[in-house]
Order: C-alpha cells, then structure tokens, then sequence
DNA sequence: TGCATTTTGTTGCAAATGCAACATAAGGGG
DNA sequence: CCCCTTATGTTGCATTTGCAACAAAATGCA
C-alpha cells in the first residue's frame, strides 16, 4: 500500500497525504462559501435545502426522513427541525405513512418544486464560476481520486 | 444555455464538472465527519479549535485576530467569540497591542500549545484512516488538482 | 401472547451562530 | 486641529444547533 514504510498502518499522514488534507479542507471551504454567498445574494435558501430538494424531485416519490438522511450526512433530529422550516415555507410536506405508523413521508409540493428550479438559476453559475478554471478531464480525474480516497462508491464508476 | 456549444462563459457547469462538485462535496464532508467524531470520542475540541492553535504555534509570535481570519476563512465577529470560549479555557490570552489600540494581539498559551499536541496525536492517525487508500502520488496529484480548481495558491508550488 | 429491544422520529434546554448595530481607534484631507 | 471616512473588534437579540431524554411503533423471541 505505502511506498517507504510497507508495516503495519501508519499513524502518521504522510506528507503528501496532509498535503491534500489541507488542499481539501481549503478548496471544499471556499468553493461552498462562494456559491452559498450567490443563493444568499440572490434572497435564496442555502445549499441544504436545495439538496433536500433536489433528494425528493430525485427520488420522483414520497420519501421517508431515515431515507434522506444518509445522502445529506445529517442526523434523523438536525433533518426533523430541517422539514419542520421547510413545511412552515410550504416547501415539503410530512403525509401519512401506510407501512409505518411511528414515521411519515415526505412529498415536495408544486412550491418546492419552484424553488428547487429557481436556485439551480443560481447555483448553476456559480458553481462554475467557482470551479471553471479546470477542464473537463482534470474534472473527472479529480472525482475519481475523491471517491478512491473517501472510498465511497463513485455513482458513475470508474 | 445550452451545453453542447462552450462559447462564452458558460452558466451551467458542464456535466464533468457537477461531477466533481458532487463528489468534491460529499468526499469533504465525509473525511472531515470522520476527523470530527474521533476528535469528539476523545473528548476533544473540534477541528476549528486545532487551526487557531496551529496557525498561532506556526506564526511563532502574537497574531492579530485580522491576521487570522483569513486563513481560517471566518468573519471578524465569529473569531471574536470563538477566542472569547478558548480564552475562557486559558488556551489563548489576548494581549495589549501598542500599534493599535483597537485591538489586541493572540497570544498561545503552554495550556494551548499542550493541547494542540494532545489534539493532533488524535488528529493525525484520523486523517490517516480517512483518506490512507490513496498513494503519495495521487495525492500529490490531488491536491495539485484541487489548488487548480480552487484558484488558490498551492503553498508548495506545483 | 407478553415483554424486552430496536427503530424511527421529536423535543426541552443550554450553547452556538448570524446579523446588524455599536464602540473605539486610525487615517486622511481641509 | 477638526471632521469625515475607514478599519478593527465586540455585543444584543433572534434563530439555529447539539445533546440527551423522550415517545411511540415495529421487531424479536421465549
């Protein structure tokens, strides 16, 4: 696995390793704040509602909380007080659960369909404003090495 | 607007490029989840807390929190009171600053210089779990490819 | 069936956060 | 010097978050 040191795992990064800790932090960090600074210029709600948006168009059906959960990383009481902002806007809503009385699903309605479509009028360009400044091999090459070093699955192969 | 015509600049991101969006997100906020629960099992601050420690103990000599901002990539209010929380700890002091006596200078203290090594012996072997499958190559070619993207200076050149 | 355990989701409370307003010093002409 | 503008930080208040405790249905199993 490791070229210098072939023992047991190491507990110590090595360079080039921290090297691309630190470029990942960094570049993830500044590519996030610029396009959550055009939606929040634009008076839209920021990158979380849309994914959660974007997860139930996706999903083309209602959808149950535990089921969001995983794709957006958050936890079932982050995600609870999420739909709770997004029901008030009228943005999703919890219906009734047929095979599971304890929970609901979650349908987007005609609004949050609106709005999912109206940020992406925004997100779109700043997403390449963003990260245009690479082509598109360099891109797919740095997703492949995303996913090999996250070592989660890549939804488009290798 | 459409996408099979990359005249001028472009307003939806080609599809390479939402690729490594996607994937530059989720690979982030995974890596940096796994950092955070190893840090909070070892009932630890977090890794925001690292980086005032590091960049202070890397400076050498009291730093103004307008010198630090930047680096952390935080408005001026949020490393108020984030000093306010660490200063409470003794893990930082502010000190009189004579040019400017608006402010003040960050000083480290052997409490936080002490706990910044405590810190990274928990730091280290996580980030090394979280992103050890890639090799040294790759991840020098990694992070090359993020500094591209990201229009930031790559500290160590390319 | 009866009852403990697991799964799924919510909530009370304390802590943290964002935003805008504020305080104070520095800088820059007239 | 005085006044206006800019730079540097802080703070009041409302919103949001994290954590742990809770509720209720589903599941397992003796």
């Amino acid at each position: 696995m490791q070229q210098t040191q072939p023992k047991s795992p190491t507990k110590i990064p090595s360079d080039p390793l921290q090297r691309a800790w630190i470029a990942l932090g960094r570049i993830s960090q500044s590519v996030q704040l610029h396009v959550a600074i055009a939606l929040k210029d634009a008076k839209l709600p920021d990158l979380q509602w849309y994914t959660v948006l974007w997860e139930l168009e996706r999903a083309g059906q209602p959808t149950r909380p535990k089921d969001l959960a995983v794709p957006l990383f958050i936890l079932p009481y982050q995600l609870s007080r999420l739909v709770d902002r997004m029901e008030k806007e009228e943005l999703v809503s919890r219906i009734d659960c047929e095979e599971d009385k304890r929970g609901h699903l979650l349908e987007l309605t005609v609004k949050g369909l609106a709005l999912r479509r109206a940020m992406w009028a925004v997100y779109a360009p700043a997403m390449q404003q963003a990260m245009g400044r690479i082509t598109d091999p360099e891109a797919l090459k740095l997703a492949e090495l995303l996913y090999k070093l996250g070592d989660i699955e890549n939804p488009h192969g290798s």
